[in-house]
DNA sequence: GTTGAGCGTT
């Protein structure tokens, strides 16, 4: 099984690989998503990893807090999110 | 070339 996880106050200069390197540490990592403006193409500081529920528990307890690339990382377990409708 | 609370572009 594998855990959302939400990452935030990451630095602009912060890239995906720079997250998975980071949390591939604690576990097995699914997938890295980092969020970016739409718009205006800026990246927005914040992002969501995909890891197993093992290793997401303990990213969030060693993540979380801790410095990452001069900011202090805010890691959490990601809000459920709504399926795309099909009608 | 800028900015800083938050939960995502398929």
């Amino acid at each position: 099984m594998a855990k959302n996880i939400y990452v935030g106050n990451l630095p602009w200069s912060a890239t995906e690989e720079d997250v998975r390197a980071a949390f591939e540490t604690f576990g097995e990592v699914i997938s890295v998503k980092l969020v970016n403006d739409r718009e205006t193409g800026r990246p927005r500081g914040f992002g969501f990893v995909e890891m197993d529920d093992q290793g997401a528990l303990a990213a969030i307890e060693s993540l979380d807090g801790s410095d990452f690339g001069g900011r202090n990382l805010k890691v959490n377990e990601a809000r459920p999110r709504p399926e795309r409708p099909r009608w």
